[in-house]
DNA sequence: CGCGATATTGACCACTTGGTCATTATAAGA
DNA sequence: TCTTATAATGACCAAGTGGTCAATATCGCG
């Protein structure tokens, strides 16, 4: 409408600065390959992105070496240190531990990347996706079960969580992420109130993990 | 090594009736599409068959069609309609009810078929997915959400049930099929103790739910 | 055994895919 | 303004895709 008028050429090509059109590159194939899986197409990559798909391969040599980066963009980059300390700092009292990282988790994850990347990698059997639980078990699923011995007082004060307790801890983690499946996976309406459901399913898990945990060890 | 010797010729083509090589196909597809997603090949599953990739589109019209009778299969004939009275049924103790539907629902869906072909249809967008999960909020989520809106005494007597006990119910179903997620999508080796973990769940449920409505109506 | 209905096949088509490469146009520096 | 290094492209390739069809081999029936 305003100057497009005269002479104001606009140039057919757009000349980027690698680093840029890279970045481009690996942010627009992040949403793409999300929305539609991973054998989205790469000519279909490039027109959405405005770009000729020969080009793609001037920055990325094969489809899988895309992939990759997208993989490490989407998951590398988004565990939050903090949260390494969190889940046992015993300065703070159980619930608000569990509380606050969930709530930070799940609003690291809740979003369509990386849930859906996540689930068609899973899917694929990408190894990537064993290895990433394999590190929740270790920093969240352990930490929070040998909590859970300590409250259900079964004797196993140790570090070495039952696998009763496990379990629970397991349910807790499959409850948030859940919510998160059915947003973005099977694209149900749920509520945007990420603090309160967290609240909610963590009172649930305190209020009914270590009493079951009890009702276990002492007769049936 | 028995009579392969002499002039016992083994036909080169195996002539079915149309209802054996159909009921093949169809069986035999839903194991490839689970394994591969919707993605794979008819060519490649006619091998996998031992037939000619022709010959698939002589019982099936389209790659479309073939996929609609796979989703048939798996879904619309594994409802157990004894599931249907048995939430509500006032007889039984909820714990009881509870046991026996998630023990039940979850021998039925925990195979790789159900599990794996769910999910790929959910990220496809396939609006089976979405019919189910209003299915499993009718028949399931309400029922539940409804009494533990009575054992919560929140006042919710009637039939409606609370957002929060609708979610609590929620919970509960996201654990169970967490676990069917965790061995068919992740691949990761869990327990096939199913009846051992449907009593944990419900157990943990039955205890934390109640407590937490509780909670959330008399003051905070 | 021989025949015929038909279940099954191989060859084929148009189109899409990942990947290559010589050619072309752009923006920065002189 | 002209040059030039190089970002970007279009045309191309071989392999694979869903889908078609005339030819062929099998099995049941007489």
């Amino acid at each position: 409408m305003s100057d497009e008028s005269a002479g104001s050429r606009k140039p057919k090509r757009k000349r980027l600065d690698p680093q840029t059109r890279e970045e481009e590159i690996v942010e627009g194939a992040s949403l793409y390959f999300a929305e539609v899986g991973f054998d989205g197409s790469m000519r279909d990559l490039a027109a959405r992105l405005g770009i000729s798909h020969a080009l793609l391969f001037r920055y990325f040599p094969t489809k899988d070496a895309l992939i990759d980066r997208v993989y490490d963009r989407i998951f590398l980059s988004r565990w939050d240190p903090t949260w390494d300390g969190l889940l046992d700092d015993g300065t703070l009292p159980l619930a608000e531990r569990l509380k606050r990282f969930y709530s930070g988790y799940l609003r690291a994850i809740d979003r369509p990347e990386w849930v859906r990347t996540f689930i068609y990698g899973g899917l694929a059997g990408i190894n990537i996706n064993q290895r990433y639980l394999s590190l929740i078990k270790r920093k969240v699923i352990a930490p929070v079960a040998v909590e859970l011995g300590k409250l259900g007082g079964t004797g196993h004060g140790g570090a070495v969580p039952s696998e009763e307790a496990l379990e629970l801890s397991w349910g807790l983690h499959g409850e948030v992420f859940y919510l998160a499946i059915r947003r973005w996976v099977y694209g149900v309406k749920v509520t945007t109130d990420v603090e309160g459901f967290v609240a909610l399913t963590v009172a649930k898990f305190l209020e009914g993990a270590p009493a079951v945990l009890k009702m276990r060890s002492r007769g049936r």
